[in-house]
DNA sequence: CAATGTGAACGTGTTCACAGCA
DNA sequence: TGCTGTGAACACGTTCACATTG
């Protein structure tokens, strides 16, 4: 058992692992219609892949589908969200609380999928005590400390580009192990930390090319 | 020629185009350093590459480098965003103007890169007419003369999931070719229309599934 | 002689094609 | 019969290794 994960299955390629969500979120919009069962030709119409892809992919995580039917619907979401980790809910800080990080703590999309903001951080004097979105802006000297007492695994940076590295530093320090960043700026994390980056000017920036 | 570009060089993979906005980022930076030149060893440190991984998407565009020194820093910058198309101003129109669309709005990231918003749609009676962010928020039906009149050719969509597919329809049928999502659904688009999503709830659902 | 540019080797992800099962 | 699950074939992206050159 050299390439297994814990499941016997071979080890997941990481774009396998991005595309669950997308399955999650087509399926779950799927639960509202009458049918209950989804094959893997239906689901690629929908989703724009080849059936092959959706059946390999799944086939990682085990075997969902019944021959000659399909996948039935809320079953699959159930397994999917469960492979994800999505039945429990996920406590998150955010550090940076300046426009960026307003919005980010305003934004209604993260607390109904089960990932909250429990704790915001800032090393600005004028912000530290205030209260943004519910939230007692923290001084980072207490980051470690909040991030054991509210049981937060998940670190959303949302400082400016030239704070980002040793605001990370510091949460990997801390012991975070998923980091959402919104910092414009290439970063250096250590092995065994994931990270996820949302950048839409280096979107913009990748488009332009096709449209020469 | 059956697989080449314009330039004579093979097709570049759309990955290598996705890298190219972070190599004109991290050269940028360098730019304000002492050195003139750098080698594909030093960028791969600081971009966390192989140096063989920089030489190789390089060489799809032209001969930068000089052997047995590197690549003069400013002269490849200034290739890259000629190759991406940075050197001119693009146009872009927002459609959708509630909250998520005005703090993309006033996102300030934008406009010194080159990326300016001339114009904002939205159906709802009570927000056109009003000015968001220095821009008077015109009806949907007024989208495809706006993206002739102003040379739009960029569009960001910050609408509702559920209203993301019809206005992208409107858009490619305005003839917009380059499209950056916000909207947290699944979409269609025809061939030679790029898309971008920007969806952190995607980024933090994956990220989960490595917590476990 | 240091570092590029690039075919060739390699590895990884996608698609095919079909055996097997409801 | 219809559709899954999956080895095998394939395609594509990455890395190697070295000839080349300033």
């Amino acid at each position: 058992m050299l390439t297994s994960n814990q499941n016997n299955h071979p080890k997941v390629p990481e774009v396998v692992v991005l595309r669950l969500p997308l399955y999650v979120r087509e399926l779950t919009d799927m639960l509202q219609s009458d049918k209950n069962v989804v094959s893997s030709q239906q689901l690629g119409e929908r989703l724009q892949m080849t059936p092959a892809q959706i059946r390999k992919d799944l086939s990682y995580f085990g075997k969902f589908g019944k021959q000659g039917r399909g996948y039935p619907i809320s079953f699959l979401v159930n397994q999917l969200r469960s492979v994800l980790g999505l039945e429990k809910e996920w406590n998150c800080c955010i550090i940076g609380v300046g426009k960026l990080g307003k919005a980010v703590i305003s934004y209604t999309g993260f607390n109904p999928e089960g990932f909250n903001i429990r704790a915001a951080f800032d090393d600005d004097i004028s912000l530290i005590g205030q209260t943004v979105g519910g939230l007692y802006v923290q001084p980072i000297t207490e980051l470690e400390k909040t991030i054991r007492d509210k049981d937060i695994s998940i670190g959303i940076v949302t400082v400016p580009a030239p704070n980002a590295q040793k605001v990370i530093d510091r949460m990997v320090a801390s012991g975070l192990k998923s980091i959402l960043n919104y910092a414009p700026v290439g970063l250096h994390i250590p092995p065994g930390v994931h990270i996820r980056h949302v950048d839409p000017l280096l979107s913009l920036q990748s488009m332009t090319y096709y449209l020469k």
